[in-house]
DNA sequence: GCCAACGTTGGC
DNA sequence: GCCAACGTTGGC
């Protein structure tokens, strides 16, 4: 089996926070509602089942990563593209032909106290992360081992 | 609410 | 295929 690899994916809390994953029936969500070409990609292409994700908040206060999350179900069609009443829907994506897709994931853990992302900022070991760039957008993306370890090794400093 | 940084669209 | 206009993201 090929090494699980590592994701970041952000969320508005308003719209979807860790708390709803929490709340939900077997704390697994399917990730809907993502219409950017380069993260639909990551999610069709390369999120396996097993891999891990930082679950972040964004547009909240602080921004900050709030926990982590891992792959359950993968690549699949995003239903809500071709559903006229939804607030995603887009007009070019079909059951027949679908444009978008997503992936199931399920809460591992919710840290005790977010990591706000001006603290991340301040970390040497995740100067080069993806979400630190500026004008970094993208709502699904990669992050490497090291950072990921890192992360949750600023976790266990909080306590 | 502002606005910089992007991504997408559509006229040409 | 260029690029201006427009829409969106997301920190602040």
């Amino acid at each position: 089996m090929a090494a699980a690899k590592y994701w970041l994916m952000k969320t508005e809390p308003t719209s979807y926070s860790i708390q709803d994953l929490a709340a939900e029936k077997k704390q697994t969500t399917f990730w809907d509602g993502v219409r950017n070409y380069q993260a639909r990609n990551y999610m069709r292409d390369e999120m396996k089942i097993g891999d891990k994700v930082l679950f972040y908040h964004s547009n909240a206060n602080p921004p900050a990563i709030t926990g982590v999350a891992t792959v359950v179900r993968e690549s699949y069609p995003d239903h809500t593209s071709w559903d006229r009443e939804h607030k995603h829907y887009d007009p070019k994506s079909t059951a027949q032909s679908p444009r978008w897709f997503m992936v199931d994931i399920k809460l591992e853990q919710i840290f005790d106290e977010p990591l706000p992302l001006d603290d991340l900022r301040s970390v040497a070991a995740l100067k080069g992360m993806e979400l630190l760039r500026k004008g970094s957008r993208l709502s699904v993306q990669p992050v490497r081992k090291a950072e990921f370890d890192t992360v949750l090794k600023l976790t266990k400093k909080k306590r």
